[in-house]
DNA sequence: TTTCTAAAGATAATGATTATCCATAAAAAT
DNA sequence: ATTTTTATGGATAATCATTATCTTTAGAAA
C-alpha cells in the first residue's frame, strides 16, 4: 500500500527542514515507524530498536516520538487501556477499528466524518483543531474463538 | 434539559437490582454525577464528596465509578491529558467537542455516526461494542483570547 | 582541532490508577 | 436481639506509563 522508502525520506525532510538532526538512532527510529504496517507501541518500537541499538534508552524513544508528534509526522493514539501507539503512515486524524480482545487495530477512513466534524463546528463555534474516532469490539478471528 | 431525581433513581435501581448496596457515600457520588452538567474528574467529584464525607478516601471514588461503568451506568472519557472524566447521565457513547485549552467538554450527538458505525461493521466484519468520537479545538471564548 | 549545542543514555520523579489490608457497617441467619 | 457473614470504606503502598533531570556523547560549525 504506503511506500516505506518515500515516507521515510518524507519524514527525514520535514526533520532537516526544521533543523532537527538525523542520527543514527532516529534513522532507526523512522525506519521502524515508517515500514510499520500496524500501530506500534512505544514497547514495540524500543523491541525493534535494540536490535540495532541495545543500548538505547526508553527515553530516547519516547522524546523522538514527542519530537515527530510536534512537527506533525506521527499520530498518537492513546486508548483507555494504558500505552499508547503511533501511526506514522497517515499522521492525521481518521477513524480506527480496536479489538478488544487481541489488541489488534484496523485503519479506516470516512467521508461523513469531515461532515460531521464541520456540523460539530457550526453548532458549536469551536475551531476544531483535530479529532479521534475510535470503534471497539470483537475481530472475525476472536468471534470465532467465542465468549471467554 | 435532564431530571437529576429521576435520574439519580434510576442509578439506585439499577445497583439495587444487581444486588449492590447503596451506602451513604455512594449515595452522595450517585447525587454528584446525577445533577453535574459538566463533565467531572476524580478530582473533582473528590473535592464535593469531602463536602459532605470529609474521610473520604480516593480510593473508594474510584472504586464507586469502577462500579459504575460495570453496571453501565457513567461513561468514562479519557483523552491524551491525564484523568478520565465521567459522564453520569449519557452512559451510552456519544460525540464530544472539547476545548485544549479550558478544558470545556461539550455533549453532542450525531446521526450519522450511527452510520458510520455499521459501515465500519460491515467492512471489517468486527463486532462493535461501543465507540469515542471526540473533537478538539478552541472553544469560542478562547478564541477571543486569542493565541498564546 | 576546538567550540558549541543537540541529542543519547541513565535514572529519578511524577501522577493517575490499582492493589492490599484492615476496620466497619449493612444485610442475613440464628 | 444476637450473632454471623459479607460488602464496603478508608488508609496506604504498589504499579506503570510518561516526564524531568542530569551527565555524557557526538555531530555540526568555526
Ligand atoms: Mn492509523
Ligand atoms: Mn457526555
Ligand atoms: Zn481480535
Ligand atoms: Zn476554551
Amino acid at each position: 500500500m504506503a511506500d516505506p522508502q518515500y515516507r521515510l525520506e518524507q519524514i527525514i525532510k520535514v526533520l532537516r527542514d526544521k533543523g532537527h538532526r538525523i542520527t543514527p538512532q532516529r534513522l532507526a527510529l523512522l525506519k521502524i515507524i515508517a515500514k510499520s504496517e500496524g500501530h506500534p507501541s512505544v514497547e514495540q518500537i524500543y523491541e525493534q530498536m535494540k536490535a540495532d541499538f541495545p543500548t538505547t534508552s526508553l527515553a530516547t524513544i519516547y522524546k523522538t516520538l514527542t519530537l515527530l508528534k510536534e512537527v506533525g509526522e506521527v499520530l498518537e493514539l492513546n486508548f483507555a487501556t494504558a500505552g499508547s501507539h503511533y501511526d506514522g503512515n497517515k499522521p492525521y486524524p481518521h477513524p480506527h477499528v480496536i479489538c478488544t480482545r487481541c489488541g489488534q487495530i484496523l485503519d479506516r477512513k470516512s467521508v461523513a466524518l469531515a461532515e460531521i466534524s464541520q456540523e460539530m463546528a457550526r453548532l458549536t463555534g469551536y475551531e476544531i483543531t483535530h479529532h479521534q474516532l475510535n470503534f471497539f469490539g470483537l475481530c472475525p478471528e476472536c468471534q470465532k474463538a467465542g465468549p471467554g
